[in-house]
DNA sequence: GTAGTAAGTATCTAAATGGGTACTATATTA
DNA sequence: TAATATAGTACCCATTTAGATACTTACTAC
């Protein structure tokens, strides 16, 4: 049993679904992996995500210490975000999930161009 | 791209996230990681879960090939829920998930008297 | 004859999620 | 003078998701 923002989870599978279980947040992860990004950076990698959807998602990765969200007092605003030494705990996580899509395409015959470039 | 189910995916990894995302799916699939469970086995496993979401994402896992479901024509019904190959190739995912929250816990000092005593 | 069982479905309501638009700041550019 | 840029927030409305409850089947036990 574990206990974690007044939510109490019966293992840590359960834990860990609520922390990166989130409508973009393996993707966001994802992507910050290999480098640091700004917003609108994200935006344009996530387009099918809204704004709104992004900031939220970005918010609930920081506040449980996945990402570290850097400000620079300028204007027009510059927000820069990056993975954690928490969120790189994920690694092997996303690679494994990354792989698993791979052979999924494949071995259900998914019409996917980019695969049979790469 | 990807298309799977009307729906255009921009990396494998959008896929993966589609396919295992769903609110119990990954603590189903874990369940069944090591042994084939009946479906009131897995109500009393995920008690947080109401019959009908359990259905659903049972259903769900099903149609994308993730995990077979058995039924036997019986009265009182019976109907058993186990991995399919393609489901199988998901412990890599479960596994390093499940490594990930044990790690989380521990280095944000989360209350959890279950891994003290494992 | 009634209750219990297993694995659902059906229906209604409540809550969470998501989309769209407008608004903010200030410096630079056209 | 007006538009552009960035990273948001605020607000309202629509859709999706989730919960609660009742109902089904056919057999068995009480």
């Amino acid at each position: 049993m574990i206990k974690y923002k007044n939510t109490v989870f019966n293992c840590t599978m359960e834990l860990a679904i609520e922390l990166i279980g989130g409508r973009y947040k393996a993707l966001i992860l994802w992507y910050l992996l290999d480098r640091t990004l700004r917003f609108s950076e994200i935006k344009r990698l996530i387009p099918q995500a809204t704004q709104k959807m992004l900031t939220q998602q970005l918010r609930s990765l920081e506040e449980d210490g996945l990402i570290i969200r850097k400000v620079y007092p300028e204007v027009p605003p510059k927000v820069e975000y990056s993975l954690s030494e928490s969120g790189k705990n994920l690694k092997p996580v996303l690679d494994a999930m990354c792989q698993f899509g791979k052979t999924y395409v494949e071995e259900h015959s998914i019409y996917s161009p980019s695969l049979l470039q790469s």
